[in-house]
DNA sequence: CTACACAATATTGTTAACAATCACAAGTCT
DNA sequence: AGACTTGTGATTGTTAACAATATTGTGTAG
């Protein structure tokens, strides 16, 4: 009950935030997480300070702990992250991906387009992250596989911060062409998927450049005055 | 006196695995942290949950905290990780690099050889490692150089832990080589010669690939018999 | 009616005491 | 002598109480 209770708290965190359930911004008390994960608050102190050092929550001195709300600049940097690190990661999983890897790819994908098609918001955007991870696991690399899940919560933040809410989540098949590449062994095709993948991620929300207007009168102001 | 508390343990920590003062395996105990920064229990806990996120402490159930010690596969993953990251810096510092940035690297260079010269080991590892991370700190993106600053500490341990201890750390020139690559603005230099500093400081170090005998009987059998 | 000051409440920060576990040493038995 | 058991001390894990701070609500003056 030891470590699984903090691990249970910053699981369940994170897979909050990889299901945009807990948004940016969002308040953790203390004596919540107590009661939620039936553990004192020494455990959840514990919890709170791993979830900061992954930048997924910022922990404001007297005031308590928050969900992270990365600034444009810092989505930019993940974004650019990503790329170098999936890269990578992209031409170990090519180079070492067995018959089973790639039909584990394939099984994948497919059931990102059954969530899709079946309108599980949720699920899908869950599983469309996953699939980054799946490449993280498949790489042999534990050092480059932890930077990814860290880099992938933050995109869901910052996804969840920026994007529409009813914007599609993924091209549908980007993914699907990124197996195709891994299958066929075609390390050009292969990296310059999952650049424009990236990119194209990336692009899909809209990072607002110009946040330098910290109060909430521009947006809350009243119409009639 | 709070934040400072857990932070001065932190970068007192990382300032002497980066000096190799601390080697891989040492225990930190709470009472004696406690002591050298007179401070409460609460805090050396905080401080050692923040270090075993950045992987250069190993925290034992019941047993303590204890500076890790990376096995050779995670040397290697450390390394190919750093080669990925700092490729990424490299390009980001030579498209915006300033003259003063320029400056502040040859003066650097210039540093790290009077280091080498008067023999102060522990001062020319220092700046050794730190040539790379003022590199994170000029390529402007915060993200990239969080992780640089992660896998040169746990490159320094690496190399305490598999580097003969007298050896030549880095070859001497090769990070001036890098600065000449930025200031003539020569991407293709530039990005080989990070790779080839990299490889090279590796392989400078004897990573044993085949330390599958867990038990000490091999090493430590009295040759009698 | 607004703005400011003050009080009440809730939350976080800190500390100390207690319990559980481990490491080491002494002792016992074969 | 060697291996096993037991007991002691030290270290970590857990809990609760207390202090400090921030937030919210209330009341009063302008």
């Amino acid at each position: 009950m030891n470590q699984t209770a903090e691990q249970s708290i910053v699981s369940g965190v994170l897979e909050a935030i990889a299901e945009h359930r807990l948004k940016a911004g969002v308040k953790l008390g203390e004596q919540d997480l107590c009661e939620i994960y039936h553990c004192n608050r020494a455990h959840v102190r514990r919890a709170l300070a791993t979830l900061e050092a992954q930048k997924v929550v910022k922990l404001e001195p007297n005031r308590g702990a928050f969900i992270a709300t990365p600034t444009p600049d810092e989505a930019r940097n993940v974004f650019q992250a990503r790329r170098a690190i999936e890269r990578v990661i992209a031409e170990n999983v090519l180079r070492k991906a067995s018959a089973d890897d790639i039909a584990r790819l394939r099984d994948h994908v497919e059931q990102e387009q059954q969530a899709r098609q079946s309108s599980e918001r949720r699920n899908a955007i869950r599983l469309s992250g996953r699939f980054h991870l799946i490449l993280g696991e498949m790489c042999g690399n534990e050092v480059l596989d932890e930077f990814l899940n860290e880099l992938v919560m933050r995109s869901s933040l910052i996804i969840s911060m920026y994007s529409a809410s009813q914007a599609p989540l993924c091209g549908d098949e980007e993914h699907e062409l990124i197996v195709d590449a891994i299958a066929a062994g075609d390390e050009t095709a292969l990296l310059e998927r999952i650049e424009h993948h990236l990119h194209h991620l990336e692009r899909s929300i809209a990072i607002e450049t110009d946040n330098t207007s910290p109060n909430l009168k521009d947006i809350l102001q009243p119409p009639s005055g």
